[in-house]
DNA sequence: CAGACTTTACCGTCCGAACAGACGGGTATT
DNA sequence: AATACCCGTCTGTTCGGACGGTAAAGTCTG
C-alpha cells in the first residue's frame, strides 16, 4: 500500500475513532507508520491533507454511485434510485465521506468548495436526468443526504426497517408520475 | 444583556463568521467584551461553553417548534407540518443550532448526547403524535433535517422556489393517508 | 550519481487552563 | 449610620504543552 494512501486511511481512522479535534499531523503520521517529516513530504499542510481526503472519498462515492445507477434497469430515475439505495444502510464510502466533510468544515469552510461543486453536478444529473420531474429529483437528494447526515451526527437515526420503508415510499413516489403530480396539484 | 448571554452570542458569531477552528476562548472572550478570566468564570472550560451553547439553541428551537405546531390547525400531523415549515427558509434559530452542533461534533462527539436525546423526543412526538403513520412521520423528519443540514454545509442548497415545491409535496403526502398508503402498498 | 522518499531536530505561535487578587453591591454587626 | 465582612463577578497575567510547519541530513533504489 502506498504511503500516501496509508496516510489518507490513517487520517480517516483518526477522525472516526478520536474525533475531528484529534486530527493532528503528529497523530496521523504516527498511525500511518511514518514520521512527521515523511507525512509532510506527501501533504505539505494540514489543508492539503483534507483536500486529498475529500478528493479521494468523493471520487469513490461518485464512482460507486455511477456503478449502482448503471445496474438499475428503470425507465426513469436510475440515478435517483441509486442515490436512495446508497443510504439503505451506512456504507464505508458514505461514512468516510461524511467524516471528511465534517473535518473540512471544522478546519476551513473553503476547503469544501470542490465538494459543493460535485453535489451541484449530482443535483443537475438528478434533475435533467432520465425523465424525472424536478421536484422528485430534489426530494431524492434531500432524503438521501438527510439520512446520510443524520447518520453522521447520530441524530436519532432510524432503524433498518424504518429506513427501508421510507426509502421504498420515496422510490415509488418519484418513479410514479401520477402519484407525485396528484400531490403537487392538490396543493393548488 | 447578561454577560453569560453575551458570551453565548459571541461564540455563535465567531463560529458563523470565522469557522469552528477559530472558536477559541480568547476570541470569544474578546468579542463578548470580557476578559479571559471573566469568561472562565461563566464557563469553566471549552466543553462547558459548547454544552451551554447547545442547551440554549436547542431550547429555543424546541420552543419555536411547539409554538409553530400550536398555530397549525390540522386534523393530524401538526408537529410534522411545523417541522417542515421550519425549514422553508433558513431561520436564525435553525442556523444557530446547526453551527452549535457542528462545533460540538468537532470538539467532542460526546457533547451531542443531550442533543441526540432531544431529536429522539421529536421523533417520538412525530410518530405517536396526531394520527400520522410512522413512515410519514419519519419522512417529515428526514426531509426537515436533510434540508437543514444541506444548508449547514452549503451542499447545493435548493432555491426558495424548489424548497417550497418539495415541502408542499411532502406536506400533502403525509397528511393524505390514501396517497401514502397506495405508494407503500404498491411496493409489495 | 540522482532523485524519490524518509528521518531527526527544532522553532515560533497559540491554546486551554489556572491563579491571585481587584471591585463593588449587599448584609450583618455594632 | 458607620464599620466590617462576605461573596459573586470579573481582571490581568502566567504557564505548560501541543500544534503546524521548516530545514537539513540521511537512506534506499535504479
Amino acid at each position: 500500500m502506498l504511503t500516501r494512501d496509508r496516510i489518507l486511511q490513517a487520517a480517516t481512522d483518526v477522525i472516526k475513532q478520536e474525533g475531528v479535534s484529534s486530527l493532528t499531523l503528529d497523530k496521523v503520521a504516527a498511525r500511518a507508520g511514518v514520521s512527521k517529516g515523511g507525512f509532510l513530504y506527501h501533504f505539505g499542510s494540514k489543508d492539503a491533507l483534507i483536500v486529498g481526503l475529500l478528493n479521494q472519498v468523493m471520487g469513490v462515492l461518485d464512482h460507486e454511485l455511477n456503478v449502482l445507477a448503471d445496474g438499475i434497469e428503470a425507465s426513469q430515475g436510475a440515478f435517483a434510485l441509486a442515490y436512495l439505495d446508497y443510504v439503505r444502510e451506512p456504507t464505508k464510502a458514505a461514512t468516510d465521506t461524511a467524516v471528511s466533510i465534517l473535518a473540512a468544515a471544522a478546519v476551513d469552510d473553503d476547503l469544501l468548495d470542490s465538494t459543493r461543486a460535485t453535489f451541484r453536478r449530482w443535483q443537475d444529473r438528478l434533475c435533467h436526468d432520465d425523465g424525472l420531474d424536478e421536484v422528485g429529483a430534489l426530494l431524492a437528494r434531500i432524503v438521501g443526504d438527510g439520512l446520510w447526515l443524520i447518520d453522521l451526527f447520530g441524530l436519532a437515526p432510524p432503524t433498518a426497517d424504518e429506513r427501508r420503508k421510507v426509502l421504498d415510499l420515496v422510490s415509488n413516489l418519484i418513479t410514479d408520475h401520477g402519484a407525485a403530480r396528484d400531490l403537487v396539484d392538490s396543493a393548488e
